[in-house]
DNA sequence: AATTATTTTTAGTCTTGTCTAAAAATAATA
DNA sequence: TATTATTTTTAGACAAGACTAAAAATAATT
């Protein structure tokens, strides 16, 4: 049983070591969590204690078997907990993660079960991220970043990187959204900023910023 | 902003001084919550230099204005999520109050808000308790105990005082829900027990202990 | 009223989770 | 390779919230 602290920081290094094979870094942790590298050295030394990290002095943390599996736990019932603020209680995209947070971490193995089954076994949140089963079993959808498109090629929007509300609110005034259609018009190279249009409709240009952030499937 | 073990503190507090007009000494507090005396003390002193109560050395506690608003908010979030546990999780009203009591710690005003709209604006939760509005109002029915009604009077269940699992599920076992059609067959007077009548269908013999904690209206 | 019993508070300790400042280890560079 | 820079860890402190044991205040009894 973790605590909440604890459960916040295993979540954000198993997103980190997902991002590498390489182990995770100290300082990395304490930037992402804006903490401070001592308070971070004392927690992974809990978490290692307790066999949800393997950790070597100087050398970074591994997240175990058992800790990925606890990770994806905290994801599933933050992925649940979001699909069901926007598909039952109409919040926006950009307004669900910071209580998200808060409703991720309450114990009721039941509650989850039938969160799940009131939204229908949803398999992606709203910005598109896989919700992992009770077992942390999920499926990504193949997908490539706007940016890596030629001029003429399209796709369908399936997930966004970045979460924060200034991003998404943007998303939402260009007009784009999770299954929004997107053809590239035009790129400029050098600044990685281009052209599109979405759903057949109005163009915009967008920043490399941008691009890079929205991903796409055929 | 409170924290979750102030927030408890000062919801039992309420509930304690709902009792009688006089102050709640630490004891019942300590008793109340499982906790010990010098703990109480502790937390007495946080919450009266916070301006939730007033607070006098050996004299016990009262709890302020802004205390009761701030009781009733976390009451009103509990009732809340057990009637959405209830009504769109199909959770038993017996499996309810763990999880609500987790749940009614979440900061946000606008997941109660939505939550509130989602269920239609609720006045009585799931064991017949008044659910506060924003304003801390609420309206209880005209209610007495079953235990005070004679031979042959009858009444609507509208509350319970007592939400143990244990005693609720005994009251599925026997057919008794919130608004249920009881009616006095026989009363023993010298142990209280009675034998009742439920939806004009089978009866049951019940014990004191039973009888006054069901409420009635007529 | 004096003594006893009970309640409440204080004093000191513990755990979790945080911090700063300094020391130690590793990495980078001349 | 020697020196410098960076990263990481240790040491010590602090706040919240809990505890035990002892002291102080209040209540109950003779």
């Amino acid at each position: 049983m973790l605590s909440f602290a604890e459960e916040n920081y295993l979540k954000t290094i198993y997103h980190l070591s997902e991002l590498s094979e390489q182990s995770v870094s100290t300082n990395s942790i304490a930037e992402e969590l804006d903490t401070k590298a001592a308070s971070v050295t004392d927690m992974i030394k809990r978490l290692s204690s307790k066999g949800i990290l393997s950790y070597q002095k100087y050398k970074g943390v591994h997240v175990s078997e058992k800790g990925k599996l606890a990770a994806l736990q905290v994801i599933r019932k933050h992925r649940l907990w979001e699909t069901f603020l926007v598909a039952k209680l109409k919040f926006n995209w950009d307004e669900v993660h910071e209580v998200a947070e808060q409703l991720e971490h309450i114990k009721s193995p039941l509650l989850i079960r039938r969160l799940d089954e009131l939204l229908g076994y949803p398999k992606f949140d709203p910005h598109g991220d896989p919700i992992p089963d009770e077992n942390g079993e999920f499926k990504e959808k193949p997908k490539t970043p706007l940016l890596d498109l030629q001029i003429e090629q399209m796709g369908i929007v399936v997930t966004v990187q970045d979460d924060s509300p200034a991003f998404l609110q943007y998303l939402d005034k260009i007009g784009i959204y999770i299954g929004a259609k997107i053809k590239v018009i035009d790129k400029v190279e050098f600044d990685g900023s281009m052209e599109i249009q979405i759903d057949n409709r109005k163009t915009n240009f967008i920043s490399k910023q941008v691009s890079e952030n929205i991903w796409l499937t055929d």
